[in-house]
DNA sequence: TTTAATTTAGCAATCGATTGCATCTTAATA
DNA sequence: TATTAAGATGCAATCGATTGCTAAATTAAA
């Protein structure tokens, strides 16, 4: 193949082969109607003069930019990574490209990166929601030209926009179930925001685990935070001055966890014969604190390749928008020695 | 604003304001030649209409399509989703948008990606090498079409691509010479792929360490790995069976060394005290295992930052490809507990 | 008041691929 | 052989924004 200097149109190939830029286009394209030795003339032009279809062209003409949206509150997790690669695999397949753009966790960017994808004319726009967004005002230019939008684990309910998550509240329920198993009777739940369902329904689960075990449910060991390390810190520094008798700790994900596990036995309490903790995402840090983190895992992967499939549907069937609601995903409560009061049952 | 069901075009405006399309088009642009109040004439047209402009057209006429790919080995570190962070607001703010694809460090899947991003127009390519790529073959295309290509973080060397780095020989002398200055005289390396410059880098720094220190260097003390916490357990055991007397580990990169903490200590090895341990990255875990990992950090939205301005400035000027070559960027040795055999000097 | 200079705006071609419709072959059928 | 059907290709308009050049309008200078 050779790089001229110049870019090759299909102009180009149809003056060389003495043909139409039309049967050019087809025959790029397998179009039926053209002859299969005139195709496989336009085939071996187009390769050896390096040709490359000009995407902005057939953008333009098609009124479709083959680009997708997705807004994350953060990369920075082989979790989120996982999803970026599922997502890439399908729609590479697919012929689309990614455009990926981070909230940092903040409302504010999060508009201004959904301005911008609008802007961008993404066909399609794939989001997991910021910690402190309040509603999804700044996604409505979308929901009214029908310009498909979905969301992954962090979701927000609307008609017209699919949810793909896990089971969030069975998840909450079984962890909560299982420091109970293990005997903790007093069990803090370190919460997100209850703005985001993800966090919303860890509490619901963790509730209903406790009433469905006769445990009360005592308000004040519910600490509401950002989930940070600090948090974490934070939530251990209460646990340590401000209640009394807590035997389990449950955190909506593994930073707070580990953050808090590290405070409770820097100031001497056992992990966790005094008290056992459980976190939530199987990130890595879970093996390499000591003991290592019991946890719920759930695959990054799958959830993208899900939303990408389903948003890519939609875009070839360019209809059933509000026929998928919600997609629940498979999650999996790996125990591990933060919660192991009692020893593990022989199999 | 409202939002039609029809997008909206120059045409539409320039009809409305009984005005020519040239004259939207300029006035939308700030273009010199229009009236100050033809120009606000048309920006309120614009706005009331739900204008957005075209990209797809303007970029088949402007001939470039406003997209940068990134491509990276992982998307899931801290480290590279402050580069992505970085990136994205300088190239927001030069109205570009950013393509990212994962190579999953196969050089492989970053074959296809590099070609991916070329069939795809991108004006510009930033790109950190995968564990195993041998050469540069499938950017040749970007690079006889001086499509800017900057490599960051895992480059190479070439006239037409700067590079943007650390200075790895100098870190990595830093942390070996500091394991010397605690007392450590057999200091195992382990090293990565010696087809990446950072892990040469750091095995050269580690050698001239050792020199500068009368410390003979010894080849078994240099295990070569693929840096994975596999990795790390593997060099573990091989510093446990194979080898003797081995009092420091030096690795490059937290992964594998957290991981080698790890089975050292349940072998019965106390870290720092018989084995003094140093990383390079400051991944989070290197804060959360016992004892806190010694290590190099660096300032991953900063090298996004640059990298992205030295291509932006690029696009701009359209020339001086060669004339940066390569842009050091600052790095710190963290001390930790790791390797903190002698009680830290008093300041 | 006339001429020159300066603003301001429009015309029409262009970027490259796509596609409905028309045209021209060639093959099949009566 | 005449007629129809099927197959293959071309014509020309279209997608929407941009821009070199020209023209008209306004202002300044003579």
């Amino acid at each position: 193949m050779d790089i001229p200097d110049k870019e090759t149109t299909i102009y180009d190939i149809a003056k060389k082969l003495g043909i139409s830029a039309a049967t050019v286009s087809r025959g790029l394209r397998d179009h039926p109607g053209i002859n299969k030795n005139t195709r496989k003339k336009i085939l071996d032009a187009a390769a050896k003069m390096g040709y490359r279809s000009n995407s902005m062209a057939s953008n333009l003409r098609n009124k479709r930019s083959n680009i997708i949206g997705v807004i994350v509150p953060r990369l920075n997790s082989s979790f989120m990574s996982d999803v970026i690669a599922g997502m890439e695999k399908v729609v590479n397949n697919a012929n689309y490209n990614l455009i990926i753009s981070q909230s940092l966790e903040t409302s504010k960017k999060e508009v201004s990166n959904a301005k911008a994808m609008y802007h961008n004319r993404v066909d399609g726009l794939l989001v997991s929601l910021a910690y402190d967004t309040q509603n999804i005002d700044h996604f409505m230019p979308f929901i009214s030209r029908d310009i498909p939008l979905i969301f992954f684990d962090r979701v927000f309910e609307h008609d017209r926009c699919p949810n793909i998550v896990i089971d969030n509240l069975k998840a909450a329920y079984e962890i909560t179930s299982h420091l109970i198993d293990q005997g903790c009777k007093r069990i803090v739940h370190i919460a997100g925001s209850q703005l985001r369902n993800i966090y919303q329904q860890r509490l619901l689960g963790y509730k209903q685990a406790l009433a469905d075990h006769h445990i009360p449910f005592d308000e004040s060991l519910v600490i509401v935070n950002n989930l940070s390390a600090q948090g974490g810190m934070d939530a251990a520094n209460a646990i340590i001055t401000n209640l009394q008798g807590v035997d389990g700790v449950f955190a909506a994900n593994d930073a707070s966890a580990v953050a808090c596990i590290q405070v409770l036995k820097k100031k001497g309490i056992s992990i966790p014969q005094q008290i056992a903790v459980a976190g939530f995402n199987n990130d890595p840090a879970a093996c390499v604190i000591e003991p290592n983190l019991t946890t719920i895992n759930y695959k990054g992967f799958e959830m993208g390749e899900v939303a990408a499939n389903l948003l890519i549907s939609h875009l070839i069937n360019s209809h059933n928008l509000q026929l998928t609601h919600t997609m629940l995903l498979r999650h999996e409560l790996i125990i591990r020695d933060s919660s192991l009061k009692k020893p593990p049952p022989v199999t």
